[in-house]
DNA sequence: TTCATAAACGCAACTCATTTGCGTAAAAAA
DNA sequence: TTTTTTACGCAAATGAGTTGCGTTTATGAA
């Protein structure tokens, strides 16, 4: 069984010609919009196939999402898998050429204390610049 | 004159009607979304004008563009005005309860050096929780 | 392997924020 | 006041994302 059957699997998906086609692209981006992913993908045209299975995909945790340079949806595979018991505390970052978006493992988005009356729950960090290949 | 219209003289904007009761609105509101514009003022109900005016003023730099909770365009007037070369290096708090942006001016995005061959320019931090008024 | 069933697919139609075109009205400049 | 420039208001268009529904497919039980 290939890498994204068993991934399919392991979250309890079901295992179609698209989602394991779709799970592939997943493996080998960094993150995708529904756009580039039919771009990419030979199994299906259809926008609403597309965002019901990233919306599937999202619900196990088995993808997450991240900022977009656009505001569109755009997801990216999670790191570590398991439930959806692990943080995505990570800071993400937006190449402002190829619009790629990026997780930074290495980089912690902040705890912050509380401040000026706010409850302050989750903190999110996105940077911006050029990625390693379009500088 | 009008705090309201001085801001707008400032700026080399026209005063109409509709846009000194947008500014003035602008004083007295953290954020604000098209639709909040449509609600709260008398002046017009269409959405064109509406976020011509936006576009106006923010090219401008007299408000800058805020995270909003649900993606949509929203907006805050900017507390140190000034021509555009400013910065705006302050958090954000989003309020999952009203769902209002805050500017968070005492809190600085973090200076964070280059990192596995990205090249940051930037960083934005987006807090979440409750609000003050919300608690 | 076959059958029943729950889930996924594919197509079309819809929603809704935002944008654009264009003729008219109103501000600012001359 | 006249001219020029910009804003307004209406309508139509755009485009991402969603929903309804009939058909197909994967899966698990018999």
């Amino acid at each position: 069984m290939k890498k994204a059957e068993k991934i399919l699997k392991d979250f309890n998906l079901r295992k179609t010609n698209f989602r394991i086609e779709l799970v592939a692209l997943f493996l080998d981006s960094t993150s995708l919009t529904a756009d580039d992913i039919k771009e990419k993908t030979s199994a299906t045209k259809d926008k609403a196939t597309i965002y019901r299975a990233l919306e599937a995909f999202q619900k196990k945790c088995m993808i997450h999402r991240v900022p977009d340079k656009d505001n569109l949806i755009r997801y990216a595979i999670c790191q570590r898998n398991s439930s959806c018991s692990h943080d995505h505390n990570h800071a993400h970052f937006i190449c402002n050429v190829c619009a790629d978006t990026f997780c930074i493992e290495s980089i912690n988005t902040p705890i912050i204390k509380n401040k000026e009356g706010f409850n302050i729950k989750k903190s999110k960090l996105i940077l911006e610049g050029e990625c390693p290949s379009c500088q």
